[in-house]
Order: C-alpha cells, then sequence, then structure tokens
DNA sequence: ATGGTCGTGGGACGA
C-alpha cells in the first residue's frame, strides 16, 4: 500500500497537477493538506472517477485536509483533539482497510510565524495536542501513522541554508524539541529511517527563484508507530513535480507499506 | 536591506 502526504497549496489552482501526479505516481492513499476550501467547493468527482474514496475536512479560504484512498476509509473524525475552541481544519483521522487495517491521520501544523507572538503560541500549543494524541495511538499499539505538513526542519541538515532560519518558527530550538519529544515516544520517522544525510528536501518557497537554486527545507514528514514501521518497504520524495508549471510550492512525500 | 511569489477571493492575509 502506497501512501503520500502532499501540501497541494489550494485545490482550485492545482487539481489538474494533482490529478497528473495521482495518474503516475498511484498512490493508494493520498493524505492532502491546504486543500483552501469548504468542503462542497471539493471536486470529489474528478477523483471518484479514479477510484478513490474522498473524505474533507475544510475551511474557507485557508487551511484544510483530506484523504483520497483507493480502499475504504472507516471510522472517519476530524479535528485534532484537546481543544473544542479550535476553529482551523487542520487534522482528519480515517481507518484504511488493505490486507491489514492501518490508521491514518492527516495533519497541516501551524506555521507559527512570527516568532514569538501569539501565533507561535498556538503552533506550540498544538505541538502539545499533537503529542497527546500521539500518545494514543501508541497506546493502541496498532499500525498507524500521522502525516502532513509539519512545518517543522527537524535538523540543520534538512535545510539548505539553516542558517536562514534560525529564528523561523519552523527552526526555532523550542520547535525541533517539541517535535523531538513526539519521536521520542516510539516514532519512526520514515524517510529517515532510509535515507540520511543532507540535500533531500520537500518544499522550495516560490519567492527569491529558491527551486532553481534549491534552497529548500524539510518539513513533510510521516511518523510511523511501530506496528507501522515494521511494515514499511519503501519511501521517497517525488521532487520532479516542482519543476512543472503551476506547481504547489511542496511536493509529495511517500512511504509503500505491506498492508 | 529590501523585495522577491503565490492562492483565495475579490480585501488583505497567510505562507
Amino acid at each position: 500500500m502506497k501512501i503520500a502526504t502532499f501540501n497541494i497549496n489550494g485545490i482550485k489552482a492545482r487539481h489538474q497537477a494533482l490529478s497528473d501526479w495521482l495518474d503516475e505516481a498511484q498512490p493508494d492513499v493520498a493524505l492532502l493538506q491546504e486543500i483552501k476550501s469548504v468542503d462542497e467547493g471539493f471536486p470529489r468527482e474528478m477523483f471518484e472517477d479514479k477510484g478513490y474514496n474522498v473524505e474533507t475536512h475544510g475551511q474557507k479560504g485557508f487551511n484544510g485536509v483530506a484523504i483520497l484512498s483507493k480502499y475504504p476509509l472507516e471510522d472517519v473524525t476530524r479535528g485534532l483533539p484537546g481543544d473544542d475552541e479550535d476553529e482551523q481544519a487542520r487534522w482528519i483521522e480515517a481507518t484504511v482497510v488493505g490486507k491489514r487495517a492501518v490508521r491514518l491521520c492527516g495533519l497541516y501544523l501551524p506555521n507559527g510565524n512570527p516568532a514569538p507572538g501569539p501565533k507561535y503560541d498556538y503552533k506550540l500549543s498544538w505541538m502539545e495536542r499533537l503529542k497527546a494524541r500521539a500518545e494514543a495511538l501508541l497506546e493502541s499499539e496498532e499500525p498507524a501513522l500521522m502525516a502532513g505538513d509539519y512545518n517543522v526542519i527537524p535538523q540543520s541538515e534538512d535545510a539548505a541554508k539553516p542558517e536562514q532560519w534560525t529564528e523561523d518558527a519552523l527552526y526555532r530550538p523550542e520547535t525541533r524539541a517539541a517535535f523531538r519529544r513526539i519521536l521520542n515516544l516510539g516514532f519512526t520517522e520514515a524517510f529517515r529511517a532510509r535515507v540520511q544525510g543532507p540535500g533531500h528536501y520537500s518544499f522550495w518557497d516560490y519567492q527569491a527563484g529558491a527551486w532553481q537554486k534549491n534552497n529548500g527545507i524539510r518539513i513533510d514528514h510521516l511518523l510511523l508507530t511501530p506496528q507501522a514501521a515494521d511494515m514499511m518497504t519503501g519511501c521517497g520524495i517525488d521532487k520532479e513535480i516542482r519543476d512543472r508549471e503551476k506547481p504547489s510550492d511542496h511536493v509529495p512525500v511517500w512511504i509503500e507499506l505491506d498492508a
């Protein structure tokens, strides 16, 4: 089962590019972020026609997450637990049933800039709630994963120019420490479990020729419970689609699971 | 040091 995460940066602008990538990459599951659409505005038929089941958690204008799956999706829930006041659409869960059942969590973690400030406070508190959900997933002892745009650069090797990010909410020490606290509960960060060293990115800013200069960062991650990590047989980044017409500023990151 | 680019929705704001 091939499972990908992809921040598409707006479904209205990206439905064709997304469709083309699905045809080529043939993921069984795609966890999407920044659909920037209400549920009714998501062109579900385009993907249902390709054989995907579609579940969305949208909002007007910003944020929004979705799951496309060629296998049935069960027990869908929306919203990260822990704050009933949080209106932002950044979390969706479902169980995908292939050979085995896998719990999928799709997430769009807050950017947090400017830091310090209220947006950074929201990011850190959201990460605390994420940690609580992560602990519950581990306690279930089932195959599960949390994948999406984490807006976290885990280590200096995950940025082409780490010195440019020292004050940024994506790289501040508090951000990386909060990410490590989740990892250290017992999750496997899929890409780093299989590929070592610098030069692997999932995001290049639209500004200042970042793509042309390969000034990228790696901020899209898949975190696997031990039971899911045992099933992983492959992992990759579809970097090449960043070079196409009207690309997202992110590219897909995927794993292959024996599930 | 500044401005550099997108998407949404038809303003600024978010990134």
